[in-house]
DNA sequence: CTGAAAGCGCTTACAG
DNA sequence: CTGAAAGCGCTTACAG
């Protein structure tokens, strides 16, 4: 039977009082008492229950998540996940709040942190705006003790404990390399599509994505990015305006979302002028053109993934623990038509 | 205040018994009552905290993994997962003995499933090797009532609950598909390295790889399978040879583990004479191989993903419980150098 | 069919 | 510095 607090008690010849002391190092306890306590702890093999020691302390992690209210599938399944999430954290005692804020906007997502703060909770995840106002905010609210992780893309600066997301360089690489090959040879121009340079992660995927390109893939020219802030119709313009323009293209890397008018930009080309693809999140739009041949490859980061590494990293912090950061490093998917889930 | 039993008695006017009755729908409650308790649960959107629960009732969950004592990297990562999968479980008072048998041994397997049987664990997982006799032993034990997984490799026939593992006929289509684009219109043979053909995930790989090479890349033709055994001696002594017979070789896929043998083989080529190479199962071994060049991509199954669902579904099925399909699907990873975690 | 009481493994005031 | 007792949210014999 494995060994509880009584046994322990029993074996040290103190009570349990003396033994949580112990175990939780508490001061208030002699140094012989201690040595006691501990020996009984390693000759009877003790592990703490946990559920049961968070059940007694009666403690609760309050967590505020603030997710961007843009309506693309990658912040949709991210809010899921969410959801799914916290029912889990809930027999950790951790209960999670959600809260929008617009997509892109820095005062706005500022204020949000602000405001999220005076509920002191436990700690807050949020999806950064690269931007000095939300810096800020971030400092004042790092200053006042509270954990802080971003999601998904990261802050510039220190005043954040983590981030939970992938290596947006490596993406960038990694786009490359698969587009690079998967071209074969020929030669011509590249188009990048963004969502916006105002969010880190975009940008250092375009930086990475480029540098490779340059380095490895001397037949292909990038094109100047293009922006289309995460929004199928704006994407779909753009996509559209560019294919009728120019006739050189012959590969394309979307490392943003709205890839719904991406798609059915491309899907309106000639087969013999459809480039190669790589997108980002594998969503049902950027599934079902993988599998009819639209897109040749999807990068995707596991929303869950994040979120759960973010809520544990908040709990950790909440509870002065360190982190694993190798435990915590967030997969870059790569998708093919033949290996979807 | 989240409510408990307490506040679901005092609302629906009866005892805590009673309403432990209607919660875990055990028979002896009036229709009237079990009404009252329901619609108290209801009304307080109450929600069972699981871990006191368990820590109530005192269940146990003795689960029996069987793995090969095979001395590859894979299976030792399998081994490492396991043990720091028991740690997270014991919260969940699960308690995982883990028990050796010799690799590709079907008679070994089978006398050690019907040994673990003898224990009357709430659950068995193992790596399967599809042999009749591994398959009359997993009857025998399915119709003692014990559930049992698949873990890694499957088990022809019906007599198992649940396969945790990857879709290895998708596996085989996906190392198909990047060698083949990778390849870029080269023309040649193609080497097929496995381990064993009494594994099944093996000769799924092998033979979903050779319906889409021979669908989608006519240039590129199959010579006979290797069997290295998963052994890194024998790979490199088969590869090397091969190689010194044959010089229109350009790809190469190492569907086993032992890769090992499979690099240093390789490392004796003159660059010139590389061939593309896809490979299973990221290591030490295939993350340096990559980052090298010898290796163009790695599909990897991780190990923990396959013992925590592993587990999760022999809880289920022990507590009589469904499973959710989609949720214990096992991804299929791509590496290539730049996506290394 | 129903309930009072004890207990799971830990923690927490409170008293000494 | 140390301990006795109550309690966290649930479940389980046992009695009626």
């Amino acid at each position: 039977m494995k060994p509880t607090v009584h046994d322990i008690a029993s074996r040290a010849g103190v009570s349990l009082a003396t033994v949580d002391r112990v175990l939780n190092r508490r001061p208030g306890v002699s140094a012989r008492t201690r040595e006691k306590v501990d020996q009984a702890v390693s000759e009877l093999g003790f592990v703490r229950d946990v559920a049961a020691a968070n059940l007694a302390k009666g403690r609760v992690y309050p967590l505020t998540f603030i997710i961007p209210s843009n309506d693309n599938s990658f912040m949709r399944g991210l809010r899921l996940a969410l959801e799914e999430a916290s029912a889990r954290a809930a027999v950790e005692r951790i209960a999670i709040r959600l809260v929008d804020v617009p997509a892109f906007d820095a005062p706005a997502l500022a204020a949000a942190l602000r405001e999220a703060a005076t509920h002191e909770p436990a700690g807050i995840a949020f999806v950064a705006v690269d931007a000095p106002e939300v810096a800020e905010a971030a400092a004042e609210i790092s200053a006042a003790g509270i954990p802080l992780v971003t999601l998904v893309s990261d802050l510039s600066g220190t005043d954040r404990d983590h981030y939970a997301g992938i290596d947006n360089a490596a993406a960038g690489r990694t786009a490359a390399s698969l587009l690079g090959r998967f071209a074969g040879g020929r030669q011509g121009k590249v188009c990048v599509l963004a969502g916006s340079m105002l969010v880190r992660d975009h940008r250092e995927r375009c930086d990475a994505f480029a540098s490779v390109m340059a380095a490895d893939f001397a037949g292909l020219d990038l094109l100047p990015v293009l922006e289309g802030r995460d929004d199928p119709v704006t994407v779909e313009r753009l996509v559209a305006e560019l294919f009728s323009r120019r006739h050189d293209i012959v590969a394309l890397y979307s490392l943003g979302a709205g890839n719904r008018g991406l798609v059915r930009a491309l899907d309106r080309l000639p087969r013999e002028r459809r480039p190669v693809v790589i997108a980002h999140e594998l969503t049902e739009t950027t599934r079902d053109a993988l599998q009819s041949g639209l897109i040749d490859a999807v990068l995707n980061q596991d929303a869950g993934h994040e979120v759960r590494s973010a809520i544990r990293v908040l709990k950790a912090k909440a509870d002065g623990l360190p982190v694993v950061a190798a435990q915590e490093r967030i997969r870059i998917d790569i998708f093919l038509k033949d290996n979807l889930p």
